[in-house]
DNA sequence: GGCATATAGTTAGTTAAACAACTAATCAAA
DNA sequence: TTTGATTAGTTGTTTAACTAACTATATGCC
């Protein structure tokens, strides 16, 4: 017997993925405003790297759920507005570690406030244990299709 | 005092959605496999039009939360591939009423089980219960933000 | 050492999203 | 009835995702 939970009305949102589209839109709109220059795919490139710096290319596929075309094109612009930098891989000459250039490291306080702001406003009024259950569903998710 | 649920380290899933991310890459898969030619943004139009048909680009943007450049777009490539029709509308000339062809029609069943199909493997494992918590979340936070 | 294979990254082409600026049709109010 | 504002849709530009095809380096096996 299949796992029938969803019936045909109940698909739209699930799959398109209102919610988070609608969280990252105000993310953007609070950059713009905040005229950080920056776009939520460039910030979360820059995420990674806050948490850790001169990674490469590869790894930064993994941690953001992108492909190595994207991860290509997104370093491309971050090196055109200067906020990281390629450094081709001693050890191994394939590679390239991304550094975080001193401007890049400067915007983690602001951006980090902002998308916190973000998330508060996005789950205001919904009880803790209902968000945590949330998380544990998409991260299952997440583990079911990956 | 800030409703301050989310500490940073939990940020990055709840904005960037790699959740719904998975669940349309997935079934944009199974359509590249049985051949339908359709990309999941096509497929989402197409959704609204299947509950009803005949409705104008501006009810198209609301129902997908797309703005009208992407819905002009979209339409565009819909008609190319012959699935819809741009009409005039008598009552207002500002309007194009949008109708699905015959061709278009006869993908609903297929491709909606295609989506239930991936709904169901997203979801396994995933108690009744959870799953209901976490559409309320979803359409909360999509509330609080829109 | 030399060859096949795998891995890291780039390039090209199509589709799509966000924003701004635009045209055309409608409506409302003086 | 003409002017001004609103609404529906389009066009141009930039950024990004996905696929496929590509280059260059590294590895493993004989």
């Amino acid at each position: 017997m299949p796992n029938n939970q969803f019936k045909k009305g109940e698909l739209y949102s699930f799959i398109t993925g209102k919610a988070s589209t609608a969280i990252a839109r105000r993310l953007q709109k609070k950059f713009n405003t905040a005229q950080l220059n920056l776009t939520i795919e460039q910030w979360s490139v820059l995420y990674h790297l806050w948490k850790q710096d001169g990674i490469s290319q590869q790894e930064l596929c993994n941690a953001t759920f992108r492909d190595k075309p994207s991860i290509t094109r997104l370093v491309d612009n971050l090196e055109k507005l200067k906020l990281v930098k390629r450094v081709s891989s001693k050890e191994d000459r394939r590679m390239n570690l991304i550094f975080l250039t001193a401007e890049a490291r400067k915007m983690e306080v602001e951006s980090m406030a902002l998308a916190e702001e973000t998330l508060n406003e996005a789950l205001e009024g919904v009880p803790a244990d209902m968000v945590e259950v949330s998380k544990q569903v998409l991260q299952i998710v997440y583990d079911n299709l990956k």
